[in-house]
DNA sequence: CATGAATGAGGCTTCATTCAT
DNA sequence: GATGAATGAAGCCTCATTCAT
C-alpha cells in the first residue's frame, strides 16, 4: 500500500507518518515518534514539511489519491455489464479497505481534521473534491447502465451514485466498530437490492 | 437541540462542552474555554467530570442517545405502510442532522476518538452498540415490511438495514463537505430505488 | 495515644489530621481528606484552624507535648539508682515510639516542615525548645547521678544528655527504615557502654 | 560542596536542584525555579530527568553517596589507634555537616520523602542501605578495636556502631535547630565517655 | 454553626519548532 | 544537509480557601 522509492527521504517520512498517525491519531502523534519511525532526526522532518499539520495533510493527499486511483482502475477494469462492474467495485473497495488494516483509522483522523484542525478548510475542500470525483465516477457507470438499457431511464443517477459511495464508506466504518460485521457480503446483498430497484420498473410507492 | 434545565450545573457544562468540542475538536478544546463558555470557573468543571476525556465521553453519550431517541420515536410514529415509514425516517434523520448545525462536527470528533484517543475502547464499544441498535431498529421495520407482504421474502433484511443506516450517515457526511449537496432529496431518491428493489421480484443480474 | 473528649470538634479535627498527615505527609494531605476523616464538612475545619499550616502546627504541638509529658513521667517514676532510671527511660521511649505505629512518620514531616515550610521558624523554635527541655531533663538525671556518686565528677553532663537524647531519636529512625533493626535492645546495649563510661574512671585515651 | 564539571548540563541541573530543594523543600520547589537557577529553560530539565521526583531522588543519591564517600575516606585515613580514629571521624563528620550550610535541610526533606512521597519506598530502601553501610563501617572499626585489645571483648559492637551513627545524625539535627548547640564539641565529649565505657571493664550496673 | 459548591492560582509535563553545530 | 539539544507556550488538573445558604 505504502510504496515509494525507498531512499527518498520525503517518502520515508511520509511512510513513517502514515504509521504513526494511524496508530496514535493526529494529536497523539509526535514529530519525534515519526522521525524515529523514519529512522531520521527530528529536525530533518522540518526540511521536508513545513509543519506537523502540513505533513498530516500530505498523508491525507497520498491516502486519498491512492484510493481514487484504485477505484478508477477497478471501475475501468471490467467492461460489459454495468451491474457486474458495480459488484466488482463493491468487492474491490471492501477488499481494499480490509487490506489497509490499521491504516484505516487514518480516515477517522482525516474527518476529524476537516472538522476541527487549524487547516480544516484545506481538508474540507479536498474531501469535497474527492467525494465529487468518486460520485462522478459511479454516476458515469450508472449513466452507462441507463444508456445500455440495463437500468431504467427515470432514475436519479447522481443520487444513487452519492448514496452508493456513502454506503461503501459507511459499511466499512461499521465493520471497523464491529468485528462481527462483514462489509463485503453486506455490501453485495444490498447491491442486489439496489440493482433490482435500478432495473425493474415497479410500482413501489 | 441542546436543551437542559438551565440551572443544572452539570448540564450547563455539558452544553458548553458540546459547543466548544464541536468548534475546536477534542484536542483543540481547552477546559478553560469550556468553563468560560459555561460561565464558571475552571475548577468547577472537575467537580462534575473527572477528566476532559470523561466529559467528552459524556458529550458523546448525550449526543448518541439524543439521536437514538429521535430515531426510535420517528420509527414508531407512523403506522401502516413500511415504505412510507422509511421515507419518513429518511426525512426526519436528515432534518435532524441539518438542525444540528455546527454541532455535527462532533460526530467526526467521536469517530476520531474511537480511533486514537486514550479511551478509544469505550468509544468503540459504544459506537458498535449504537450502530447495532440502529441497525436492529431498521431491520425490524424491514421485517415488518416482509411480513406485511410489502417486500419480497428473499431479501437480506440485516444487510439492507446496515446499508441504509450507513447511507444516511454517509449522505450527511458528504453534505457537510459539500454545500451543493442535498442529503434529504438525495436520500429520498435513493430510497425510491431501494424500495423498488425491495418490492419487485426481478431478474437483476 | 490520641485521646480527647470525643465530642469536641477541635479535637476531632486534630485527631483526624494526625491520621491523614501521618499517612500522606503534609503536602499530600488535603483538607478535604482530613474533614472526611473527621466526619465533618471541609468548611468547618476553617472555623477551628486558620489554615492548613496552622492545623499542622497544632498537630506538632500536640505530638510534641504528648512525648514530653511521657518522658517527664517516666523520668520521675523511678527513684533511686540513676543508671536504672536511664535504662527505664530508654525502654519507655522505645516502647513509646513503637506503640505509635504509623504515626511515627509525622516526626519526619515535622522535620521537613521546620526546614522548608512557610512557617518554618515556628517549627524550628518549637523544636529547639523541645530538644532543650528534653536535654535538660536528661541532664538533671545525670547530674543527680554525679551528685549521688554514681557517675564520675569530670563528665560533661550536658554533652552526654544531648547525645543520649539524639541517640534515642536516631535509633528509632533507623528502626523505621530497617525492620531488622531492634532499637530497644540496641539502645540498652549501648546504654550499658555509656553507663560504664560514666562510672569508671578509666584511662581511655 | 556541590562541585561538578561546570559545563555538564546534567550536573548543572542537579546543582540547581540541590539549592532549590534545600531552600524550598520538595513540595515548595518548582521545576521553573530549578530551571531558572540552572539558567536554562523549563523543558530542558525534562530531557535530563524524567520527573521532579526522579530529579529529587538523584539529588538524594548524590547527597548520600557524597557523604558515604567522605565517611569511608575518613575512616580509612588514620591508622593505628581506633579510639583516635573514632574521634577523627566525629570531627570530620561534624565539620562535613557544618560545611554544608543551608544544604543540610535536604536531609530533612529526604526523611520526609521516605515517609510520604509517592516514591517513598525507593527512599526507604536507599536510606536503609545507606544506614546499614555506615553502621558496618563503624562496626568494623569497633571490631578492630576489640581485636587490637583497645576495647573489651564483651561489647555489642553492632549496637554501639548503630548508636554512634545515630548520635552523629542527631547531634547535627539538634545543632541545626539550636545555634547555641555545638555538635562537634558535644560529640567529642560524649565520645570520650563512650570510649571509656568501651575500654574499662567496670561494674556499672 | 456547619456546609460544600465554587474558584483560580499554581505546578508538572508535553511537544512543535528552532537553530547552532 | 542532517541533527537533536534547547525552549517556552499551553494545557490538564489539584486543592487551599472563601462564602452564600
Amino acid at each position: 500500500m505504502t510504496s515509494f522509492k525507498p531512499d527518498d527521504k520525503h517518502h520515508r517520512i511520509l511512510e513513517a507518518a502514515v504509521q504513526v498517525f494511524a496508530r496514535k491519531g493526529f494529536a497523539g502523534a509526535s514529530i519525534a515518534a515519526i522521525a524515529a519511525q523514519a529512522g531520521i532526526g527530528k529536525g530533518t522532518v522540518y526540511s521536508y514539511f513545513p509543519s506537523k499539520e502540513d505533513l498530516f495533510f500530505e498523508v491525507f493527499e497520498w491516502f486519498s489519491s491512492s484510493l481514487a486511483d484504485r477505484a478508477r482502475v477497478d471501475a475501468a477494469a471490467l467492461s460489459g455489464n454495468v451491474a457486474d462492474r458495480l459488484v466488482a467495485l463493491n468487492d474491490s473497495l471492501m477488499a481494499s479497505w480490509q487490506s489497509m488494516g490499521d491504516i484505516y483509522t487514518l480516515v477517522m483522523e482525516f474527518w476529524s481534521a476537516s472538522a476541527a484542525s487549524k487547516i480544516r478548510s484545506r481538508f474540507k475542500t479536498a474531501f469535497r473534491d474527492s467525494y465529487r470525483n468518486f460520485r462522478q465516477l459511479v454516476d458515469a457507470l450508472l449513466q452507462e447502465g441507463v444508456a445500455r438499457g440495463e437500468f431504467r431511464q427515470d432514475i436519479d443517477t447522481e443520487a444513487v451514485a452519492a448514496a452508493l459511495v456513502g454506503t461503501w464508506d459507511a459499511l466499512f466504518l461499521q465493520a471497523w466498530f464491529d468485528p462481527r460485521f462483514d462489509p463485503l457480503i453486506t455490501g453485495r446483498h444490498f447491491l442486489q437490492v439496489v440493482l433490482q430497484g435500478l432495473s425493474c420498473s415497479g410500482e413501489a410507492k
